[in-house]
DNA sequence: AACTATTCATAACT
DNA sequence: TAGTTATGAATAGTT
């Protein structure tokens, strides 16, 4: 139908192909249209162009859902409830496993143990017992560790002191300059050093965390696939 | 097209209808698949009679899964994608937090302390500890309670025996008997009753522990809804 | 289901 | 990008 015959294979005259996309798919649309009053039928018919631009047309008696549910239930396949059925089987799973760790910290925390009985008690407890000893141990290393290091930095202070104090002293007669601004944080570098694990804990508090955001998201853009919704008024009728 | 123009509006007469619903549904599906050919665009189109029979075309290539999920992801909107998506959101929340419980209780058995910080392990060290002596508390209130059952029942037991011998020396002169085979019960019924912790266990176990194909397919029904997949071989080509 | 007179859709052109 | 038209395709009514 025009002028002349086409062969049915891709149009590779991009241009073309643009133009003859567009005329046909609102032929389509009209059929579909006219199809769905004539005969009191339902369609739903989804075009995507190689372009990425979608365009649809559904029966105003019906929405594009329903037709699809009415598909998938006269398929009997699922369609997408298969990805649903083993999401949710997966959230079940991951909850029960949940709910078996908060009841093992529970237990770990001293609470919920009526339901234990002697021997699983016992064995909480050894556990327990025997992963303090480690902690304890942890701890220790972690205070000798920093007592070490604390105790170098002390000496290293105290010699530049006396070093600088020796090259002040040449040079300056005033007794107190170097002596009261430092006192402070001899004092505090000695207790540190004694294991004051507060001051620890300061010091050892610089780390940054990071809060990725999983949501948000856009589909768009010239590249993208945008929808063109093609009403029943823009049709060409006769 | 055809002998006469006639009005788009639902044709009256059922047979006329059902002929034309046909012979129109075969030109769109011709139509269709002429469009996914003359310009690589993807086709998802799904009829459903006024008779309840349902009819798609789909592209060759892609599925009308995949065309779907395109619509709902350009289209923006839901129809269950928000269920979905909540799922999805919910589903990684949980393996969140279970990872965290997971590390949590790994530190609790004294693994993977190297992250923490001299205060933390402080902390942690407090508070196991705390429930330990919570646990033991615990182990020796269950001793205890049941030490005082076994001591009661070993008492009644006694007391029944005492009457039994007695009712029984007045008929039978054998001494032995009675008091061989009791005597082990008697025997380990005051061990336990002193604490003797791997019999109780032993006591204590018995407890019972409950713990698509998407193409080919037809159906048939008068009534019931049934598919009929187009075969581009079915069309009428020129 | 097949036929054909007719209307319709559209390929090429403007 | 939109309008025109010659032509092939689709189809309404008939057999």
């Amino acid at each position: 139908m025009g002028r002349g015959k086409i062969e049915i294979k891709l149009i590779e005259n991009q241009t073309n192909r643009q133009v003859t996309y567009s005329k046909r798919r609102n032929g389509i649309f009209k059929k579909a249209q006219e199809l769905t009053v004539l005969c009191d039928a339902k369609v739903s018919l989804v075009m995507l162009s190689n372009t990425g631009k979608m365009h649809e047309y559904i029966s105003p008696t019906t929405t594009t859902k329903r037709m699809y549910d009415q598909y998938q239930k006269t398929m009997g396949i699922d369609l997408w409830s298969s990805h649903y059925e083993s999401m949710k089987d997966t959230l079940w799973k991951l909850k029960e496993i949940n709910n078996k760790l908060r009841r093992d910290i529970r237990q770990r925390l001293g609470h919920d143990l009526n339901d234990l009985k002697y021997d699983e008690l016992l064995a909480l407890e050894e556990k327990m017992a025997s992963a303090v000893a480690v902690i304890r141990e942890r701890k220790f290393h972690v205070i000798k560790t920093q007592t070490e290091t604390c105790k170098k930095k002390v000496k290293n202070l105290e010699e530049r002191r006396g070093n600088m104090l020796h090259g002040f002293e040449a040079i300056s007669e005033d007794p107190q300059y170097g002596y009261v601004d430092n006192e402070g944080d001899y004092e505090s570098a000695v207790a540190l050093a004694n294991g004051a694990s507060n001051l620890f804990a300061f010091r050892l508090h610089q780390e940054v965390h990071d809060h990725p955001n999983l949501h948000g998201h856009h589909g768009g853009g010239s590249l993208g696939s945008s929808i063109t919704h093609l009403h029943v008024n823009d049709l060409r009728l006769a």
